[in-house]
DNA sequence: TATGAATGAGCCTTCATTCAT
DNA sequence: AATGAATGAAGGCTCATTCAT
């Protein structure tokens, strides 16, 4: 479909990218990393299908031909940036606090609830035009799903013990996550104005109240509603 | 001055379009009715960006000339799928029952949101399309928003009394609307296997904990109110 | 070129359209007579190819089709009002007066020109819109140029013995023709303000100096700059 | 906000094009040139509104994108080439000799008019399309004109004191501007045969006795000063 | 490695003309 | 005689991608 980039001709500056070098990157690296830097940039303000290649280049201060030098087309450049994103919520997911009753675990619920936030903030804006539909067959939107499949997962695992009954634990965790991710975008895309706070809070007390029946204790160091 | 090129050339089928000769619809009326049936298969099945103008009026068996009779462009029929998208649910947000503790209106909740799925899975692919980013300048993104706005509304009117305290009623709302939209999503667009009931149920089991504390009853899997 | 009409079926409204039964028309011939004031109307501000048939069956108050029941297409009603301007502009040519020196033929020709600019603010709309470089295929502008070319024609049999030395009477025709009909244009299209007395005796005097040397005598009964 | 959809991709070849270098133009200069010389070609031989971007895409043995990559859209090809011929013209009018009775201002004014009809040949095709009623809102033909006008202004400079009672010297100058600009308009669009040498005699000749009284002395005809 | 000019398939939109009623 | 819905051939323009240097 794409041409005939079958991946035949070797990527320049795909040498050692470990973070210990990172600061001395050979030109290719840092060339690469400005391409990635600015489709974050441009995908997030403008959206995957409104991005153009020529607004990518002109922020990385770079060519088209180079750009094609390190990327086989604008799908994979997203592709790549998505993958750092679903790293990151992958690496999240696995931090999720056990979840009980206690005070305790509502108040770490309430961290990882903070730490969704500054993540989804970050990477948001890819996170966010990978739901957009359709993006080459689907394959992104599926993507995105499956992170959020691996939180939905762990949640399962807290939950799975806990959850009160007449309630199905993977359709709440499901139910739950979507709220999270939902919340948060309406939030990020100023769709709805709410400090970090008030979102952070409320989150933490639904899935509280909904697993344990009874509202997280209002002292989480924070600005509170 | 002569014509204006205005675009103001009267649109055909706009003539009576009462219920009562609804049957009986001119040429032009089944022109347009036909290539909005068109419009909403072509965006559910590509999204907005990906549908094209070719699409629709193949699926509706008509011309290309014959769509812009009928509307200004692409913009314009989705905007007419998208106004009577948001017709609906502002009708539906207008029945969100009372809500109390008691059992009945935990079933009648359970109901309510029946006729979300029902009318999610109707209008949901346009639901859904509208929810993309960026479409002609992020005006429908809004009017999605708003539409969801209006069942925030509502919630917020039936729970502004009854939430617990350490819950901000207003976000609470958001929160839980937000996550109905959402779960709703993953099932219509199969990123997620569940069956209704199984939805249904736990929506409205979430929904009555976090703001009673208390499941709802479990026996409402059958079609009884 | 120009589809199948090949005369074939009969116009309607094509019977005695003689001044006298003027009056008396049938509906045929209204519809016909007012499709050529709109098509006047819509070529005079729009010129001739940003004209739509569309504006023309609209300030005609008649549809599409009636349009086309009347002229086989957009180039043959124009072709119907710049025929009624030819023959105007024939008519007005062979009212060319005498050329000489005397004062009275000066008075005849400031007189002569006079009708040619209330000619041409009358049907200038339409000769306007056919010296508008290549409409279908450059038949309309010979056409215009024939009809100037009358003049012109007329002129030279006025000037040819009265002519000075030196100066080619056939192309003087042609060049004070050709000044005659750019500056009512320049007037007429606004380009250029002017008083229509001080156009008429500019131009009339120009013409009768480059002919006979002396100035016509300023006593021409209008306003005079 | 980043890349701003502005179209302010920036245009190629548009580095050093002083003279010294016009011989080792780049190859977008190169390119660009070889747009601008189909597009006369092709405005001439078309007029500006039947002219297809694909005709000179063709002409210029380049594709329709590149098109696009030096000029916004045929409109702005257009105007490119009608600047470049306004300014010729420009510098023409300031050619434009000082008229008086005397032997060797006739000469002069002669030389000027066979200047014009050189100029006229080369730029007249673009002259022409742009005299064509409403190019893009009339800005085009306001152009058109206002070129003219420099001419009218700079005529009028020269005659104003020389002008004999009875005439107006503006309307004057506008006048035989306007006869100037059409014969030559008639013999280069092939309306009328007629050599150079007679439309140019002629031309002098009708000026000078309008403004004189008196005929070019007529052994003009060579290309003697 | 990098450049940026060139490409062309693909899309939206217009409008003169036809045709069923 | 009239209507107005339907048609489809163009035409302008965009933008991801390629290629010569």
């Amino acid at each position: 479909m794409v041409g005939s980039n079958d991946g035949s001709r070797t990527r320049p500056g795909s040498s050692g990218r470990t973070p210990a070098n990172a600061g001395r990157r050979s030109r290719g690296e840092r060339t690469r990393a400005s391409l990635l830097e600015a489709g974050v940039e441009v995908f997030a303000s403008r959206g995957y299908h409104a991005a153009r290649v020529d607004d990518i280049v002109a922020l990385a201060k770079t060519s088209h031909g180079t750009f094609y030098l390190y990327f086989a087309n604008k799908e994979e450049l997203f592709g790549a940036l998505a993958a750092d994103a679903a790293d990151e919520m992958t690496a999240l997911a696995k931090r999720l606090p056990p979840l009980d009753p206690t005070e305790k675990a509502a108040a770490q619920l309430t961290e990882w609830l903070r730490d969704f936030v500054a993540l989804y903030r970050g990477s948001g804006a890819i996170i966010r035009a990978w739901t957009e539909a359709e993006i080459g067959g689907s394959e992104f939107g599926r993507l995105g799903t499956d992170t959020l499949a691996e939180i939905t997962r762990e949640l399962l695992h807290r939950i799975r013990d806990v959850a009160p009954t007449g309630i199905d634990a993977r359709v709440a965790a499901l139910a739950l996550v979507a709220m999270i991710e939902r919340l948060n975008y309406y939030v990020l895309t100023d769709q709805v104005k709410l400090d970090d706070a008030a979102m952070v809070d409320t989150l933490a007390a639904v899935t509280h109240r909904s697993l344990f029946g009874t509202a997280v204790p209002a002292h989480s160091d924070g600005a509170q509603a």
